[in-house]
DNA sequence: CCACAGGACGGCT
DNA sequence: AGCCGTCCTGTG
């Protein structure tokens, strides 16, 4: 158990449950049992201490530190939003302390495809589905949790394997991916270092991957924050709040309104949004 | 049983 | 270039 003192805003709950990972469960005294790409960890707040334990405690402080981006300061970014768009105000100030998690790409990846025309639980059973399958057990606190497999795992798995997992018809993309994985058609360092449009294009270059995912896969696993990614939840708000309709119309208002934290925006706006409706 | 929700794709204009 | 039917699974 290490326990790291959180210097700037941080809020545990609304970063875990926002809609940026999947594999997570929340524990009956409220802490979170989380899969990361290695390990599984234990989280929770006591006072402004981060409170982790973890089936591999091995360098754990820095897993943690990098995973919930801790030492990030988006007071900068907050302050741009609001200054771009005073209707944003709200629901920036009530995300203060909401953090983007920096996921592992290949995960990000398959997870994303599977988003495609999905609900969040039957994306979440997916993945489970496929980490039992074909990753590696982990046994935490008594508990059987199962790491989601790397590329290599996953080399001989045929759509039909995909599709047994409750993937639907997106098991050919699935294996169309960890196909060009394995051969070394793509590599998934490179998207670091590409611009946003660049990567954008290259990851849409590939079947199941659109504007949507490939904006997601960049924002969760790239920190690429000036992509928006639209889908109906973006489309009613906008309409709603904003009276804008069409996808060119939204992509245009918020490349200038947003800019470059674009993808923050959207955060900040479904983090209100959902929890305001409560 | 049917209606519906959720993005990418492919075939059509 | 843009529109629309289709793909699969789970829920109400």
């Amino acid at each position: 158990m290490i326990k790291i003192k959180i210097e700037k805003p941080f809020k545990l709950n609304d970063t875990v449950t926002c809609g940026q990972i999947f594999r997570f469960f929340k524990q009956d005294d409220g802490s979170f049992d989380i899969i990361l790409k290695d390990r599984v960890i234990n989280v929770y707040m006591d006072g402004d201490l981060l409170c982790v334990s973890s089936s591999d405690e091995n360098d754990l402080e820095r897993v943690i530190r990098n995973y919930f981006d801790l030492d990030n300061d988006y007071s900068v970014m907050n302050s741009f939003l609001i200054k771009h768009d005073a209707k944003l105000t709200d629901a920036v100030l009530f995300s203060n302390g909401l953090t983007m998690i920096k996921q592992d790409p290949f995960e990000t990846v398959m997870e994303y495809i599977i988003s495609a025309n999905n609900g969040v639980p039957q994306i979440a059973n997916a993945l489970n589905n496929i980490a039992v399958k074909y990753g590696k057990k982990v046994t935490f606190n008594n508990k059987e949790y199962y790491l989601f497999p790397e590329y290599k795992d996953l080399k001989d798995v045929s759509e039909e394997g995909y599709r047994s997992c409750k993937v639907g018809f997106r098991d050919k993309y699935l294996k169309s991916m960890v196909d060009k994985l394995n051969n070394k058609e793509i590599n998934l360092n490179q998207f670091y270092d590409l611009d946003t449009k660049d990567a954008l294009n290259k990851f849409m270059e590939n079947a199941g991957i659109g504007p949507k995912v490939a904006s997601c896969i960049l924002l969760f696993a790239y920190q690429k924050y000036d992509v928006f990614p639209i889908d109906t939840w973006v489309k009613k708000v906008m309409k709603r709040d904003y009276n804008i309709e069409g996808e060119k119309n939204i992509r245009a208002f918020a490349s200038k309104t947003y800019g470059k934290y674009s993808g923050i925006a959207i955060q900040y706006l479904f983090n209100y949004g959902r929890n305001k409706e409560k």
